[in-house]
DNA sequence: TATTGTTATACTCTATAACTATA
DNA sequence: TATAGTTATAGAGTATAACAATA
């Protein structure tokens, strides 16, 4: 007679038969890099998204929510929820732009700008834990596999 | 006089200031491989997480949400959510563990076996759009990296 | 006391659809 | 017609806190 197919009460479960899914693993990374950013910024209370939205606009002031959205591959409606938190923080202005009445310019409140400065203090002590443990050479070769992916 | 520092009306934006950060590559790579995920599997309405799991009861059937959560990272209650909605689909049922009243165990249902069947070839598609670009080195130590970082 | 499941609650990200204003 | 922003709505994943049953 066969083997039951619940006759496993013995066997320690294991990620062994999934162990070739690579998108596994990048969702699995991905959520440790989450983990170790939203513990990082437990005081500044801001996440992946809104620090990357926040030194965008740090970066480029004046740019528009579609400019973000299609940097960061997300839809409209996703980046205007991603900014409005930002506004209600208070560290992002709205405006007009005088050039195209249909776009917003973005630009870094008084407070959106010593905020970013510190978080760009956070995030670097955050890619060191991420970092830490490769050579550069590694780093490299990770990075452009990664871009080849999301480019 | 120096430049105001909203004069970037002619700058084309860009991700330039941001490319060092390793986390943000991860982070626009799991967001690409998830679009492409849930696209090759509008059909099945199934997400990555439900079809980690539902792989897992597969492959050990009797498994307690403990155990899932343990090899996935996740919060036991956030388990419970995806438990419940493959449970609501039919795919997975729930029983008492005989050896401890603690535990449930989680077994699949006659159509969550035939459902994990047909998700597999959709995850071979889907890995294939994945893999398809890179040399079998490439991959591997993409692999590699990514484990040291959420092992 | 510790573990497992459960429920309640909340927040973020994600997207689609439809509407408004502008180009 | 096309683009940008907006609003409404919905679903999924994530987590914390507190409770019940069991070990």
């Amino acid at each position: 007679m066969a083997i039951q197919d619940d006759d496993l009460s013995d066997v320690k479960p294991s990620l062994d038969g999934l162990d070739h899914i690579v998108g596994l693993h990048v969702a699995l990374a991905h959520g440790a890099i989450y983990r170790n950013f939203m513990e990082t910024f437990s005081n500044l209370e801001l996440t992946q998204r809104q620090v990357t939205c926040l030194w965008l606009v740090g970066d480029f002031p004046g740019i528009s929510q579609i400019d973000i959205a299609q940097l960061l591959t997300m839809d409209r409606a996703t980046t205007m929820a991603v900014i409005n938190r930002l506004q209600a923080k208070g560290l992002i202005m709205r405006g007009k732009s005088p050039s195209d009445g249909r776009r917003q310019t973005l630009k870094l409140t008084r407070t959106g700008k010593s905020t970013l400065a510190e978080a760009k203090g956070m995030v670097a002590a955050h890619e060191e834990w991420l970092k830490g443990r490769f050579s550069a050479r590694e780093i490299k070769s990770f990075v452009d596999i990664l871009k080849r992916i999301h480019e």
